[in-house]
DNA sequence: CTAGAAGTTGACACCCATGTCAGATTCAAG
DNA sequence: CTTGAATCTGACATGGGTGTCAACTTCTAG
């Protein structure tokens, strides 16, 4: 498929797709005349970087984690190194901080809205 | 206390502190000379500023939200209109879907982490 | 062949919390 | 007083993903 049924399909910007195609987080083929095409498991990746770029990862740790994931369409997956496995380490580390942290919040949201609510 | 004993006690920069001032997040006495002076609770409170921000809110918001929130100090809080109650279920929704993708992106790397430990 | 939709690259702007630097002032201890 | 640490204000920079515009090229339906 090219890059506008992608975007509209993932809900992400062209722009943004070509960006994360420079930071070298999705390949294309191109077509004679220079288009982007994408195969159909384009669509999960998007996804998925997406989900790792709301998490906080930067593209270039997302980089390094990509041939390592387990792709939708089952492809060989790279093993991660020594090193990469600590980087993911830490990385979970902060996500299950971030997650501490959403609660609390979503918690005085709580508060706030039921006193609110409340009378 | 003051600015850079608030700093060292909640991990906070003492630019962020000015800064949040400027914002109205954070009020503050003053000496004769103009150096800020902060009460015990300026720390708890600046840390929930934090949590907030790390939640994704936006300084605006966490002004309006702030006066509602039932402080440390047990202070007198305001209540929330209804505008500002419906903005703050919306964020509430966000969070959540923050939540359900850091949960998605924790398993993405649990996965690659186990898998190369894993041999 | 042709028109209009869709795609290409490159450059510039923005957001917005935070870092950093400079120069001046205040505080607190000797 | 004096001196060094702490604080003040203001200005500029940064990161990093995204928006947007411009000028041009390619694709595709008729």
């Amino acid at each position: 498929m090219r890059i506008g049924e992608l975007a509209r399909r993932t809900g992400v910007s062209e722009r943004s797709l070509r960006y994360y195609e420079k930071q070298g987080l999705l390949a294309s083929g191109r077509t004679p005349g220079g288009h982007r095409e994408y195969p159909e498991a384009a669509v999960d990746r998007v996804v998925r970087i997406q989900e790792l770029f709301a998490a906080g990862l930067s593209s270039s740790k997302i980089a390094q984690l990509l041939p390592c994931m387990r792709d939708a369409d089952g492809g060989p997956s790279a093993v991660a190194t020594p090193r990469l496995v600590s980087a993911l380490a830490e990385e979970r580390a902060r996500i299950d901080r971030m997650i501490a942290d959403l609660l609390r919040s979503r918690e005085t949201l709580d508060e706030v809205i039921d006193a609110a609510r409340g009378r």
